[in-house]
RNA sequence: CGGGGUGUAGCUUAGCCUGGUAGAGCGCCUGGUUUGGGACCAGGAGGUCGCAGGUUCGAAUCCUGUCGCCCCGACCA
């Protein structure tokens, strides 16, 4: 039982001019974060309080999952980066923890950076540490602070610098054994969303930069999220986009037959796909050929697309590139000869073919037949173009981001596509990581094979946020029963009356001994202000003692997610407010 | 990193275009009146106008640079 005099809970009254979304206006608001910097967050104390009640949940749902938990430094030597397999992808996000403060470290000091995640500390651990099938499989887990130097943090604990996340690492002895560990999380993930009151749902993901074979996010869907999930209302289907496909190429699609040769035409000035849609042209977007160029590992290569197509540049992923981006307008030029604007992959049109990595092609160009693209002259393009006669293609593959409407690729019904903000990730690894650093087990037959890893996370101070941004209104917060900072408060309209403080600290107590954090708002302010107050820190369960009441022998409750207050005896209140508390408990 | 904005008291901000004493509301302090949904009256404290140059008799205001922050894009739990 706590007395707000006693606490620190500064609230405001105005949103500090930098917070853009109701939660962020809300932690502020509500005294639960202060910001130290961009994307740096001091937890306050009632703020703390959420932090450690949603971990609480976390770790008891890890632990029932049969993970271990463990604490790893969050400094790590630069050499287990340059020893791992994303070095060059994962460098750019870390920050850089040299010994020595004055920034001039000596060649033989040691280097450091600040841990974003600890793929390549856990992976050498279990490497030296476990040997044996009989000590498979393990999974480890911690709840702690990690560091990435976001390019552009936002929407307060949403995208910080520093946060805190709950990170899992498992290790199976085979292929079969680490699906069973996946699943495991995944139940683990759907007790801990259920849980802490958000509503999540998992979708399959891209793995990034991270690699492996599989993953889902969870997913809070929100206006302000950062990513887009497409989804099926028919069939179970939903995924990010950055992964999802849609069936909006017939699997029995038949190529068009040409209709003539391909013919360069003149197009003055024009260098987009609208000014070529355009009279006198009149080239409809999905009959032409939009060719992009990405430089992959320092090698050109080009992706084409339908005009009205855009390229989901995380599905280039599947072309096996460490590292990729779009070409700059020279690059393009010496190898294509054209700029773009004036861009096409029909052979012969190449001015440099031996310079290229490859073609892809999306699958949906398949659906133009005698379509147009540039001619690699600038000021050009051709007409009666067709795919399998003229275009010099490498591979196909899924390269363009889905649109809603798009048939669901499992049922055919339309697709429907949202914001959302992702909240955890479970990946199935594979053996990326314990190939890399060597961490081999003995099987019973004598014979040593990596360990299959998968890898987990949970944003626990983005979980915190995501909660107020789904369960709120224009008063503030309404916290579910299972993260409140306090779950019943006890305002005390007549602090200086002694007979009604022993009343509210006895209603406390009753409270707290049915298993409820209590806190009793004792401040010498005027109701108005406590009323006010009360909403926007959102405790669930409000019981108000004053003067007024207490003089009719009742004292009143009131759920913070339902309009009506309740007027109970204070005879009787001890016993109601104790089985309020019970049945939420 | 590219594009756009912004920086004035603890918070929200006016003033800037058109240079001339830095203003308000909230919050804070003192006293009084109030007391069931962010009270009222009186008094008070608090600002090197982000920083550094420049133009000018004179700069919050104009110019240049720089830093912080916010928004849009790529990245992520």
């Amino acid at each position: 039982m706590k007395l707000w005099s006693q606490f620190f809970i500064p609230t405001l009254k105005e949103s500090p001019a930098d917070a853009e979304i109701a939660s962020h206006k809300l932690l502020m608001r509500a005294g639960l974060v202060r910001k130290l910097g961009g994307g740096l967050y001091t937890y306050m104390p009632l703020g703390l309080r959420v932090i450690h009640k949603v971990s609480a949940i976390c770790r008891e749902e890890m632990d029932k999952a049969g993970a271990i938990e463990l604490w790893m430094p969050h400094v790590h030597p630069v050499e287990n980066w340059q020893q791992g397999p994303r070095w060059a992808a994962a460098r750019e996000i870390m920050f850089r923890a040299d010994h020595a403060g004055d920034g001039k470290r000596a060649p033989r000091d040691p280097e450091f950076v600040l841990g974003p995640t600890h793929e390549e500390i856990i992976t050498p651990l279990v490497k030296t540490e476990i040997t044996s099938y009989r000590d498979l499989p393990k999974n480890f887990y911690q709840i702690a602070t990690k560091f990435r130097n976001e390019i552009r943090p936002r929407y307060g604990l949403m995208r910080a610098r520093e946060f805190i996340m709950k990170d899992a690492y498992s290790f199976d002895a085979d292929d079969a054994g680490a699906i069973k560990s996946y699943q495991a999380m995944k139940g683990a993930y759907d007790a801990f969303f259920a849980r802490v009151g958000v509503k999540a749902i998992s979708v399959e993901a891209d793995t990034g930069v991270m690699g492996g074979s599989f993953s889902h996010e969870y997913m809070v869907p929100a206006e302000v999220g950062d990513d887009d999930v497409v989804y099926c209302e028919d069939s179970s289907y939903s995924a990010n986009r950055e992964k999802a496909t849609s069936g909006i190429v017939p699997a029995d699609l038949a190529d068009a037959a040409p209709v003539g040769d391909t013919e360069k035409f003149a197009t003055p000035g024009v260098v987009t796909i609208a000014a070529l849609e355009a009279a006198p042209y009149s080239v409809p977007a999905d009959r032409q050929f939009k060719t992009l160029v990405f430089v992959g590992d320092d090698k050109p290569f080009i992706v084409i697309v339908r005009g009205c197509d855009d390229v989901e540049e995380a599905k280039l992923g599947s072309l096996g590139f460490k590292l990729w981006r779009p070409a700059t307008a020279d690059e393009i030029v010496e190898v294509l000869g054209a700029k773009p604007g004036s861009l096409g992959a029909v052979k012969g049109t190449i001015k440099d073919p031996s310079k290229l990595g490859g073609i892809f092609a999306d699958h949906a160009i398949r659906l133009i037949g005698n379509g147009t693209t540039g001619a690699n002259e600038d000021g050009f393009h051709l007409r009666n173009v067709n795919v399998k006669r003229d275009l010099a293609i490498t591979s196909f593959g899924d390269f363009r981001s889905v649109r809603a409407g798009e048939p669901c690729p499992k049922c055919g019904q339309p697709l429907k596509i949202r914001r959302a903000i992702e909240v955890g990730h479970v990946f199935k690894l594979g053996t990326k990581y314990s190939e890399k650093f060597g961490a081999v087990y003995t099987d019973d037959k004598k014979q040593m094979h990596p360990m299959v890893m998968g890898c987990y996370g949970i944003g626990i101070s983005r979980t915190m946020q995501a909660v107020i941004e789904q369960s709120h209104d224009a008063d503030g917060i309404i916290w579910p029963w299972s993260v409140a900072p306090f779950q019943v408060l006890v305002c005390l309209l007549d602090p200086q009356d002694a007979a009604a403080s022993e009343v509210a600290k006895n209603l406390g107590a009753a409270a707290e001994k049915a298993g409820a954090d209590v806190l009793i708002d004792d401040r010498a302010e005027r109701p108005g202000v406590k009323f006010k107050d009360a909403d926007l820190i959102g405790i669930p369960l409000r019981i108000t003692v004053g003067g007024k009441g207490l003089k009719e022998g009742v004292v009143e409750l009131k759920w913070r997610d339902q309009k009506e207050m309740k007027k109970i005896p204070l005879a009787e209140a001890e016993a109601i407010i104790a089985d309020a508390v019970k049945s939420k408990a």
